[in-house]
DNA sequence: TAATTAATTAAACAAACGTTTAATTTAAAC
DNA sequence: GTTTAAATTAAACGTTTGTTTAATTAATTA
């Protein structure tokens, strides 16, 4: 799907206040009062809010695959690459928490009927990726056999979301006082905590 | 708060369909039909659709403390204590997962104004707890001095919660039919994972 | 420049929303 | 059995919801 200038824009409000107020929560009159266009654009553009927010997976969930791969091919050690995949997916996640946070919450749901293709492919090229490193590891009797592959993408993606759900009580655990810092803290703090994690896991013999 | 049958009927029904459908998503008309009473009795009992939320709180964040505590007076060794933990509060929000659901994301937003006091204070135990009990570890030699002591939570309960927010993913992934099979994974090969995860972490040596 | 397509608008649509009202039925207390 | 309080009801309240309409303006093409 080709996207102009003002569709982006109408899309990067919409995503804002989807993670802000929920879907449900956000009116397409508000959506279109802040990115300020006529109701009616919506409907024109889109088709209708749930097809927006399909538009805002495709345009969200793109180019994944390619930069995870590239990662793949350094010539690092394990623990290395465990360290870069693990930084990669989380600057990545964090850089879309917004959209992440609607999917999460909407995907989750029986009723809606929206498309989540996009989302469910990177998910999928995501579990991929990582299965194939793990599994050349443990060829390599560098990692554990006794690890539960499809459960290290969701410990790596649950402990930031957790921590970015309940931003506002590890915030005050941890002094963090603006944007700025709790970005700086998810960078830092919080990656290495994850990175730790998986490393131990992986080389973990019970 | 005192809570009649009627009150927890009504509160049991809601707090299904606002994890299936979301809070906004849910209406009062919704929840009154489902749970066979005139929509005017949620009002009338609960004062408005919010405050309903507030009790449905109070009544499914009781106890806890008192459970976790009893595990930690066990006499058992630290690695056993740790398996124990983990399944407790695996077990724990399985059963309260759909309130959790709810909070995790209402809790997350700017503008709602619920009380979530009793989220809040369940959280802060919670955390207390296990700092104590890490610490005491890591005064006795058996614990590594390296971990993020705040962010073992978040990698226990965010580990389990991006497994069941993208459960129709995961299931399709571990061939997990019904609704019983999942029960059974989570209480087994997600707590192992959990406790294995927890395990290594504590005693990873950099 | 004229014709055609795209973009934008204000107004209207029916449906659904949370909450309140006032009347009625049921239960408890005396 | 009468009085008092609690529970339950159908109907109505004013807003807000997502979407559509039909008219107008702007941009593109011929």
């Amino acid at each position: 799907m080709e996207l102009n200038e003002k569709q982006i824009q109408i899309l990067e409000v919409a995503e804002k206040l989807f993670a802000e107020n929920g879907f449900d929560g956000t009116s397409v009159r508000q959506i279109s009062k802040e990115a300020d266009v006529n109701v009616a654009m919506i409907s024109y553009y889109f088709g209708s809010k749930e097809k927006m927010l399909e538009a805002l997976l495709g345009y969200r969930m793109a180019d994944f695959k390619i930069q995870l791969k590239s990662i793949l091919s350094k010539e690092i050690s394990y623990p290395e690459k465990i360290d870069e995949i693990v930084a990669f997916v989380v600057m990545r996640i964090h850089k879309n928490r917004r959209t992440h946070k609607i999917v999460n919450f909407e995907y989750s749901k029986d009723s809606r009927s929206i498309n989540f293709e996009k989302y469910l492919q990177q998910k999928d090229e995501n579990y991929r990726v990582i299965e194939a490193f793990v599994k050349n590891g443990q060829k390599e009797g560098v990692f554990s056999k006794k690890v539960n592959i499809p459960l290290i993408v969701p410990t790596i993606m649950g402990t930031y979301f957790h921590f970015y759900y309940n931003k506002r009580f590890y915030t005050s655990l941890h002094n963090l006082t603006d944007e700025i810092s709790l970005d700086e803290f998810v960078h830092t703090i919080l990656t290495k905590h994850i990175q730790q994690t998986i490393k131990a896991l992986l080389t973990y013999a019970d």
